[in-house]
DNA sequence: AGCGTAATAACCAAGTTTGACTACAGTGCC
DNA sequence: GGCACTGTAGTCAAACTTGGTTATTACGCT
């Protein structure tokens, strides 16, 4: 739980706080974490013990605030979750490779097009996170790792684009789906080969 | 729903041939589909339209087994649904850059350590997967393009591999997690500088 | 002064995912 | 023949997520 974490260094907050933080770093994004979660979250560890609260406020007729602070025993936690995280790899789904794996169900001229939008999307992105690298925004407003997050993703979006590239190419070229050994095994005759 | 797409290519099939495809590539990890969902799923699909139930044998007193097919409008939406993965950059939620966002919570060494672990364990990653690219299993009795999402996970990893090993050389160099511009900025005072 | 829009703070019901569980049939081993 | 084990097929309740909604106050504009 990554809420558990934010609360640690924001101590004491309310939900709202936690919520905008969340937003402004685009959490929602990369952390698997919508704003509605957030609420259910903070209550559910409560329950666990991890947080306590210290304080419930209103002001005018507004729904109350509700203020949190960690718990010893959250703290334990949160070493714990941090820790599997950083020294676990442990690859997240990712909706393009699945949809890739149904290559075969896609012409060849859309599948290749698709390959090269892809590539130009990740290379505008790499431009877009470049700049805002190179401006002074994320360079001194914000702690130093942000930055350097900046570059994983860099790196992983040039990684990626050259894929794009190099597929999209085998692709056009021809090449048959089927691999060498297979080319009349029976079972396959779902598949179109991009030639419908 | 990734599931539609599995069904549409090995119709006719039942719950459990699905589950067992979808085990055999290991897609609980790449997709989020695990077991549980499956026949869910199915049903959830079936009441949409897009799946009709075939048949419905029972083989002594084990669980009767339904079998699915899809129907023409299943068919036209695993089209829309392929194409919006195809052509969308969204880049999945990954736990690894959530607990590295918390990174001046961890000792130093001990991040400098954790990196250094993760590009490891990700080029051993690398040398399996190059050895069973290599191997003729995925060679000859696989469609060619599984080899290609092989390389892509290559790719990614090698582009982290040397990410990790650059931001462990940056740690241990003793940096300042805080950037020039907010030095003495309040409101940073829950991170620890990894200075315990 | 009046009015519309944005921000604040949270809730909730509905939909999804999950891991654990059931129950039976072959198969191999002693 | 008896027994343990694995494979087959699917169910279920509990946990988790989500998107939309409420209700009030502050703010800006004319």
């Amino acid at each position: 739980m990554m809420i558990l974490g934010l609360v640690r260094w924001m101590q004491p907050v309310h939900g709202y706080d936690v919520r905008r933080e969340l937003l402004s770093w685009s959490a929602d994004k990369w952390a698997n974490v919508q704003p509605g979660s957030i609420y259910h979250a903070l209550r559910k560890l409560t329950d666990e013990g991890l947080l306590r609260t210290v304080s419930v406020e209103q002001v005018g007729a507004r729904p109350a605030r509700t203020t949190y602070e960690v718990t010893a025993k959250g703290e334990d936690e949160f070493e714990t979750l941090l820790r599997a995280q950083w020294w676990q790899v442990q690859e997240p789904p990712d909706p393009f490779v699945a949809a890739f794996s149904f290559l075969p169900a896609m012409p060849r001229e859309e599948a290749a097009a698709a390959l090269r939008n892809r590539a130009n999307l990740l290379r505008a992105g790499v431009e877009s996170m470049r700049a805002s690298l190179d401006s002074d925004w994320v360079g001194t407003r914000k702690p130093v790792h942000v930055g350097w997050m900046f570059e994983l993703w860099l790196a992983r979006a040039e990684a990626e684009t050259a894929w794009c590239e190099r597929i999209a190419e085998r692709i056009e070229s021809g090449v048959s789906y089927l691999s060498d050994g297979m080319e009349r095994a029976e079972g396959w005759s779902g598949w179109t080969d991009g030639t419908r």
